[in-house]
DNA sequence: CGTTTTTGACCTGCGC
DNA sequence: GCGCAGGTCAAAAACG
């Protein structure tokens, strides 16, 4: 049984969060370019944060694209050098995870997934939306539940469940083998959309909220008053505007997302560094002293501003020193 | 009153 | 086939 054990307790976060991808230590995706493009998102609609990992098809190119991505990118923008309709055709998902760094800089936070994806992402939104409704109900038949693309995210957060500018629904709670903390189950609370997001803190570092995202979202960020990232609303995490699953989650919080490497073989979350800028364009819940000031819009950073600079200072106020070394040995390699 | 959270039960997948 | 753990459902409770 020992075995078994550890073999589940080390699944419990990958299983959770993973398996689906390898993102590069390095660069989750540059908050700093991506926060910012929401001068862009924020003019035709504002993207929030799980936008940019899913659904950059609505209006403008892809984060992935703009990042400079190559092949493995999250989602339907896989292979999709081109914003595109939602729909679209046949993504090979070649499901193993290539990623290969385009540059130093470029942020490849690949997402392929390996279990799912497939069928859904050659699917129109209304064949996802059904199919989605049918799992709800019917499905415990045959057939292997389908799961899509995941990402994860390691975030230094207080509150579990961190505002991402989508409205969830919280389903369901679950005791996590080998966990004091239990893992929440979310789920987008528009009706067509039937991403998922599980919630749950590190055994480890009680400190770090595992949050993993599951499926694409099928509209555009309900919330964001005005642009998801780079925009600091006040109260707002993740340029959501405001309160998400009721917003009882409440509470003060601070948060440093960081990318999990989720290698499906090694099971194995990596500590990354916490994000390497993680400064202004994330927006976290009474961070203000983080943060630049609200009106503040930072242009997009093509290619990765001076980030060595930022992530000094904020990130070793707020990260343990050890994280810091394997940031900064990261960063090296 | 509508929406969200809570929580126990049920379903499913997987390893033994 | 059995048991375990993860994931989901759905009724009840809580909240605004």
């Amino acid at each position: 049984m020992e075995k078994k054990e550890e073999q589940r307790t080390e699944n419990s976060i990958e299983n959770a969060a993973l398996s689906d991808q390898m993102i590069p230590s390095n660069s989750f995706f540059m908050p700093n370019s991506i926060f910012d493009m929401p001068c862009e998102a924020d003019q035709k609609g504002s993207l929030g944060f799980i936008d940019m990992l899913n659904v950059q098809d609505f209006t403008s190119p892809s984060i992935f694209d703009l990042l400079q991505i190559p092949p493995a990118i999250p989602l339907q923008s896989q292979s999709q050098p081109l914003p595109s309709p939602l729909p679209l055709s046949t993504v090979p998902e070649s499901s193993e995870v290539v990623n290969t760094p385009a540059s130093p800089n470029s942020s490849s936070m690949s997402s392929s997934s390996t279990e799912a994806g497939n069928d859904k992402q050659t699917k129109t939104v209304e064949e996802e939306e059904e199919n989605t409704k049918k799992q709800l109900k019917p499905k415990k038949k045959n057939q292997k539940r389908q799961r899509e693309p995941r990402f994860a995210f390691m975030t230094k957060s207080e509150i579990d469940h961190l505002d991402d500018g989508y409205r969830w629904r919280k389903y369901g709670q679950k005791a996590v083998k080998n966990s004091p903390f239990p893992r929440s189950y979310y789920r987008c609370t528009s009706t067509a959309c039937g991403v998922k997001k599980r919630v749950e803190r590190s055994s480890e570092d009680p400190s770090i909220v595992v949050t993993t995202y599951e499926g694409t979202h099928t509209h555009p960020c309900p919330l964001t008053p005005r642009g998801s990232f780079g925009i600091i609303p006040e109260n707002t995490t993740f340029g959501g505007g405001g309160s998400s699953s009721g917003g009882r989650a409440g509470g003060s919080s601070f948060a440093i997302p960081q990318v999990v490497h989720y290698q499906n073989q090694q099971h194995q979350i990596q500590q990354q560094p916490y994000f390497h800028n993680l400064a202004p364009p994330f927006s976290f819940r009474n961070t203000s002293s983080l943060l630049p000031p609200p009106h503040q819009e930072r242009p997009f950073y093509p290619s990765p501003p001076p980030l060595a600079a930022r992530d000094h200072g904020l990130l070793e106020d707020m990260l343990p020193s050890k994280m810091l070394k394997e940031t900064k040995g990261d960063r090296e390699n």
